[in-house]
DNA sequence: GGAATCATGTGAT
DNA sequence: ATCACATGATTCC
């Protein structure tokens, strides 16, 4: 098990910014009555503040204070809207199997069939790659239909995020190639690659509910949430957002299919498989692309 | 405003 | 059958 250090946009070789952007925001939400000043934060991190301002900067785009802002309460209710649901109503242009502009990320999508979907990956051939991202490392799995699978570890943690994605299809063959998985990382992460050229191949691997709920949500643009209720109605079936939640959680590709955008309708987020951190960063990491600050 | 409680669909065992 | 859920609405304090 290698772990590839690509150099990647915004983040450090060693990743170490995420790893102080997740502390501050652990830190914020251990105590958001308290409202830590930025000093406060830096002096129990141990760092100085102008060091602290330079990683924001580097990894977020945007300054220290504007980004927790982006990552209260408040803000996450912003970004649900009051408008309806205009967001989903867009069906997909060119529905199972075709291109479509879908996400900000372009991307064509394909499903399984319920009889590979029932063979749990059987006959299937995974090849996959860690990968140093945004939000930490990255484990990425790929078949040759596309981009099937995108989770993330924690420090020291590969085994057990490597088994959490294998334990899904656990009849497929996995092959270590992270030469072949690299160049995904770096499309997938980069906004400026996102609209250029080919869409990313993406193939969803899940049962005929979980698809229709993955699908649904890349239909939210960046910048926005929407309510897992919502997405219940988006697939007609507008009790069944508890069924959806579940479904959300069991999305393999996580960013991609922008798990992070459904929120509670409190605006709460109210869970993530990745930790709950992480929900947060990739809002505020969004929301400083958007200027939705 | 919480805490408790209920209706609810899906997928795993 | 039964159970655990990344829900949401209602009904009590």
């Amino acid at each position: 098990m290698t772990i590839n250090a690509a150099p990647y946009k915004d983040v450090t070789p060693d990743g170490s910014d995420y790893d102080t952007v997740c502390q501050v925001i652990e830190l914020l939400s251990d105590d958001y009555r308290a409202q830590p000043s930025l000093d406060e934060i830096a002096h129990r991190l141990h760092q100085s503040p102008t060091q602290l301002q330079k990683t924001f900067t580097r990894w977020a785009g945007l300054s220290p204070k504007a980004f927790l802002q982006a990552v209260t309460l408040d803000h996450a209710k912003r970004l649900l809207g009051h408008e309806g649901l205009p967001l989903l109503e867009t069906a997909l242009e060119l529905g199972l199997s075709g291109p479509g502009r879908l996400h900000d990320l372009f991307v064509s999508h394909e499903a399984m069939s319920p009889g590979e979907w029932k063979a749990r990956g059987a006959g299937l051939t995974i090849r996959y790659g860690y990968h140093p991202s945004p939000f930490g490392l990255a484990l990425v799995m790929v078949t040759e239909r596309g981009l099937a699978g995108l989770a993330f570890a924690e420090h020291g943690g590969e085994e057990a995020c490597f088994r959490d994605m294998a334990d899904r299809w656990p009849n497929a063959i996995y092959v270590e190639d992270a030469a072949l998985t690299a160049p995904y990382i770096d499309r997938v992460f980069d906004p400026e690659a996102w609209t250029q050229g080919q869409p990313l191949r993406v193939v969803l691997i899940g049962s005929d509910f979980q698809v229709r709920v993955w699908e649904s949500l890349l239909k939210i643009p960046m910048g926005k949430a929407v309510t897992y209720s919502d997405i219940a109605r988006d697939i007609g079936q507008p009790s069944a957002s508890r069924a959806v939640g579940a479904a959300v959680g069991r999305n393999p590709l996580s960013f991609v299919v922008p798990c992070h955008r459904a929120l509670g309708k409190s605006g709460a987020l109210t869970g993530y498989h990745w930790g709950l951190t992480r929900k947060r960063a990739m809002l505020g990491w969004e929301a400083a692309r958007t200027g939705a600050v």
